[in-house]
DNA sequence: GACTAACCGAGACGGTACGTCCAGTCTTGAC
DNA sequence: GTCAAGACTGGACGTACCGTCTCGGTTAGTC
């Protein structure tokens, strides 16, 4: 049986070591520049020990995003419905914005040829601010801001598309103005039916 | 002044072949595996008279692209706005979707990390398709079907915006129908104001 | 300091795999048709553990050279001087000669441009030649066969002199007669003062 | 018929541009590093003319060469045999010294594996000097100052080839006073029989 | 408290592709 | 017809990383 690698043994200053290295040189050097090779020797690190943990570089970056990204919170409620997908948004935009975005945008750009990789990084790092936008959106359905029968799928498109459609041409992420406009128009794709008194 | 060669000198029949082999081996092995030399290697030619004319792998396959796939007029006006949008972005999802679309995949991954290779990609391929749609929705715009201060680079965002959105997290393009619902609200968002006796 | 590669992991199967593929290609091929491409190719190695060991195409023949040409002792030492001295110049003869003189004669030839190849050359593969003739030149000065005051330095160049001069000009190594015929002159040149009674 | 250049056609600037640009690059970059295209870039000539008068880089620098070095006269005859040898090698010394030695020393190393080259580089440059070193030593031997019977081939091995053996290695070349032993050495070799009155 | 299996650093290894250089050939247009 | 200019195929260069593979040396968990 090829015995694989035993968790409990695994040393966590290497661990975060390569992490670090990750993260620190994808930020020197870019995500296209960054090897596998690199990151061993700003570790300290074998390449074996790498390997024997992680797939790929993308799997170590995501890895390393993942532990970065996640805290951050960013869910809020605050009753106003287009301030809280503003907020939500924007806090996405920052991820995909400089300085501090090319470890996520590679992730990114080698997601589009690695299914595998696609799928990790839609859960691990996507999923969270889906799910709150879906929360967000379902109350404020269920609170009759939106029509009943919205499609909430086709609303994440519509919020959230423009963002990759930008970054995806290098367009600029929409700043807080251009923002607020296209979630003013987004919101109108969904709003109920004319609510006359 | 950094000379360049010479394109008057330059022979054509080695272009085509490197834009073709470029295509055939990115449909093949998709575009993280192809190399230059194994573009040379099938169009008969040095690697030398590919790096005369070409920055790197993306600019050769772009141009590949460009010429492929600019041919395609998708323009198209039959009076019925949401018909002629369905018809634009359905030519669009054809070209990211398989089996043909690993070679403008790749690019836009690669686009991701270079600056340039993003900006040749924006304006000599999707550029054209930007102009149709904006001139479809200035007439219509004209014509009273969309609200008169609609703007039209947000229109572009909410309608293009889905497709890259679903293309960077593997979600699938969407089929007629998926494409219907989204042309639906993405117009319902510019609608006119709702226009009473 | 300029860490070098640790010769303790070093692969034998892989050192040895390189010299003989240099040696049979070198005389396949010819010295100026050797590359080492065609030499990690034969030896089944990356041209990165030939690079990591050796520093140039030189180095590589010249260890190949020094492992097969050393082993040979061609000291001897009858009693007659001039058969001794006839025997060493034909050895080194020989090494210049066909059919193997292809490694040695290119490695000379890479000598006159490059002081260390030049360098080592002859403390590895000429030194001991050099010590044995003086060796056996300096016995014969102490028994009175040659003046005692000869310079054995001088007599080196007499002595192995006209081989390289035919090497240089491609008049074709001595045959046995000829070297006779160079001996017996070059002797002359040290011969101890007529010993009258 | 394949129809050679004519050379009455032939550009004589041209020609000398060449042959001044081999000897200068020649001198700045050593033989090794040496290249068609350098020539031609320097001479402000394309590389099909050099490639229409010469077949190697070996067959210009010769030329270069034998242009420059044959004005050289270095015939003397003071009547003095000694000091007339002793002139005639100094003259092929300064030929092989520095610091003008860089293209006549990668003639020699060219000519070690290249068997045309060889034979142009002996008749053209080397023998004057050795038609030069007969007729002396044919004078000194009319005059009874060498032996009747000595063989003038092998005289000439003993006094050139210490200068081709110390070149080989990298020895340096003999400075006036060990030329000056040399020179009485090999003398000693072709002596006459003892002079008895 | 010693054993022992796994992890670990180090880094050599066979490969593949890189981007560059130059050889030698060929084509075009000026003279 | 020769020439400068320079594009072309071809092939080796020396480098960079890939992912795999020993090596000894720790380092935990087990007996």
């Amino acid at each position: 049986m090829p015995t694989s690698p035993n968790p409990l043994r695994r040393r966590e200053t290497s661990r975060r070591a390569i992490l670090d290295a990750a993260l620190q040189l994808c930020a020197e050097l870019g995500y296209g520049r960054l090897t596998i090779e690199a990151i061993a020797a700003r570790a300290g690190v074998s390449k074996k020990t790498i390997y024997r943990w992680w797939s790929s570089k993308g799997a170590v970056v995501l890895e390393a995003v993942d532990d970065a990204a996640n805290p951050v919170a960013d869910h809020v409620d605050t009753g106003h419905l287009a301030a809280d997908l503003h907020a939500q948004l924007s806090a996405v935009i920052q991820l995909l914005s400089p300085p501090n975005n090319s470890a996520i945008t590679g992730l990114i750009a080698e997601a589009l040829h690695d299914d595998e990789l696609a799928h990790d990084l839609r859960e691990r790092v996507i999923r969270p601010r889906i799910t709150a936008f879906n929360e967000r959106m379902r109350k404020a359905q269920l609170d009759g801001q939106l029509a009943p029968d919205a499609d909430l799928d086709v609303a994440l498109d519509l919020f959230y598309g423009p963002i990759y459609h930008r970054l995806v041409f290098h367009l600029g992420m929409p700043d807080a103005e251009q923002l607020h406009t296209l979630v003013a128009h987004a919101l109108r794709a969904f709003s109920p039916p004319e609510s006359t008194p």
